[in-house]
DNA sequence: GAGTTTGAAACT
DNA sequence: CAGTTTCAAACTC
């Protein structure tokens, strides 16, 4: 460490009338901001800032020579710090009129690296925690420095050219009340290579995220221009500055045993392998627990070449890179890969490629792929509904028609339980006909299955089957006294026939659903011989 | 949260 | 320019 910077610099001079002027100037700003209704963000302007008054305390235990200035200097400053700009190189506005329009800098920070040392205003802090859980950060990082007062290009606000601003750094010189210090020394690195404060990607990370979004395809023409030189990580961690970029190393990359190039499968399935939002685990769950019923090994799979058809594979045409993009992933379209979302290895970029339909340990794919759909969900849940308050509706008007013969009312229940099935199919347009068919229980169709794992009996809830199987042949329902139900009266009776058509048509539902797996599972094993 | 690993930057 | 050190972020436990 050479360290130039690090007796502290001598040139601090106007510095103390120039956070004056800005001061002046951002009062006035804002009040002219407030005047004209202009929509002004409570987080451009706090009332204290906390790492602002930090530094002014390190400043003034650091530099007491600074402190001659009178007592309002110190809080000034304070406010001042918030309307930090960026040199005039990154951000055309005047640096100084308002907050800074920071170049998204290349994202980095946990949400949870924060260091109890300073804190964050709240209000930035939570800002920013919003906007990452949303997977698209769109403020910048803050750095966490603290030996190199943010006056080198290690702290990424410096490098990316823009202040400090509600970082957690301590002793930071990145701001305007070090403005002379900070012009100093940056004027040193960039003598020492002018291209340091230039963005190390040729487009904005922004744009780049964009570009994952759009067909999770890379856009391939941006690089890190100066490339990276990695060793270990294999260009698949944060630490890879192009990775982290979400873009491809390049020829400009000096990095050994690089996995970050277009086709790579460890690369892939870091992608595919990121854990998906809660939705989508919940789904793989049903996927596996629906899968172990009908006794697929979905591990081992022969994937289909069918490449173009996303149903397929998930994320077929698409050239996936980083993790960190999962989120933006439609939930839809995990979903109708199945269980997919953390999966398919199969490469598919292209026939120059070096295409590969591997089987990986991650490599699992529900053949309930493409079947089982948000909608279908949402639709036999409808229908749960619509069946449970039918079957109420039934019961108050068995109490109503008392006079009606018990063993007459109940038959016509009955034949009304059993003509609901092609009575309230389920809604909307069913291209795959499983909603339709999903909505007859079968019986049947059950009893020829596989045996089923504890998961799927749990699933089933086959405890209640005994129940179940009593009502569903009808010829076993025809004498009253068989159904203990049906000899209940009031509302348990009415809650108990609820539950018994829930569960019973859910049961349809499942065989069903396992059915159409055992199909596909067939379809695809047929499809990989062929591959094979 | 502390400690370790990593790779860029800085330094020699 | 290569090797080493420093640094801050990423990562692991």
């Amino acid at each position: 460490m050479g360290q130039s910077e690090k007796a502290s610099p001598a040139p601090e001079k106007a510095e103390f009338t120039a956070a004056k002027k800005q001061l002046d100037f951002t009062v006035n700003f804002k009040a002219s901001m407030l005047d004209s209704g202009a929509s002004f963000n409570g987080n451009v302007i706090l009332p204290e800032h906390p790492q602002a008054q930090l530094q002014s305390k390190l400043l003034a235990l650091s530099q007491p020579k600074k402190l001659h200035a009178n007592a309002s200097s110190q809080s000034p400053p304070t406010v001042v710090a918030q309307l930090k700009s960026p040199p005039g190189t990154v951000t055309p506005v005047a640096p100084r009129l308002a907050r800074p329009v920071k170049p998204m800098p290349v994202p980095r920070h946990k949400p949870t690296m924060q260091p109890i040392v300073k804190v964050a205003s709240p209000k930035s802090r939570e800002r920013c925690n919003m906007e990452q859980m949303e997977g698209t950060p769109k403020k910048k990082k803050q750095c966490n420095c603290k030996s190199s007062r943010c006056l080198k290009l290690y702290c990424e606000c410096f490098s990316s050219g823009t202040y400090c601003d509600g970082c957690n750094c301590l002793n930071c010189h990145n701001n305007i009340e070090h403005e002379s210090d900070r012009k100093d020394v940056m004027d040193v690195i960039k003598e020492r290579n002018p291209e340091a404060f230039k963005p190390k990607i040729a487009n904005s990370p922004h744009k780049a995220r964009d570009s994952m979004v759009e067909g999770g395809e890379l856009t391939v023409e941006r690089k890190h221009n100066k490339g990276c030189n990695c060793k270990k990580s294999g260009c698949l961690k944060k630490y890879c500055e192009c990775f982290q970029a979400n873009i491809l190393c390049s020829e400009n990359c000096k990095c050994l045993d690089c996995k970050n190039f277009k086709g790579s499968e460890e690369r892939k399935a870091l992608f595919h392998g990121h854990p998906m939002n809660s939705m989508t685990c919940m789904q793989q769950a049903a996927n596996a627990v629906i899968n172990e019923a009908i006794g697929l090994s979905g591990f081992g799979l022969s994937q289909s070449k069918r490449n173009g058809n996303q149903q397929i594979v998930f994320g077929s045409t698409t050239d996936n890179q980083s993790n960190s993009r999962v989120s933006q992933i439609h939930p839809e379209t995990c979903l109708t890969s199945g269980a997919s979302c953390s999966t398919s290895s199969v490469h598919t970029s292209g026939p120059k490629s070096t295409a590969v339909f591997r089987l990986s340990k991650s490599s699992y794919r529900s053949p309930l792929a493409g079947i089982l759909q948000p909608r279908h969900v949402e639709e036999f849940c409808s229908l749960l509904v619509a069946v449970s308050a039918e079957a109420a509706k039934s019961r108050s008007e068995e109490k109503r028609t008392s006079n009606t013969d018990k063993a007459t009312l109940e038959k016509a229940e009955i034949a009304d339980i059993q003509k609901q099935p092609s009575a309230r199919r389920l809604p909307g347009n069913h291209e795959n006909g499983v909603q339709t068919s999903l909505s007859e229980s079968t019986t049947g169709e059950f009893q020829n299955e596989r045996p089923v794992s504890p998961g799927t009996l749990a699933l089933m809830c086959d405890e209640n089957d005994i129940v179940f199987t009593k009502v569903d042949i009808p010829s076993s329902i025809s004498g009253s006294n068989t159904r203990t139900n049906m000899n209940l009266h009031g509302s348990d009776h009415v809650y108990s026939e609820q539950e018994r058509l829930v569960l019973t048509r859910f049961r349809g539902f499942l065989n069903k659903l396992i059915t159409r797996g055992s199909i596909k599972e067939t379809e695809l094993e047929q499809e990989g011989k062929k591959n094979l």
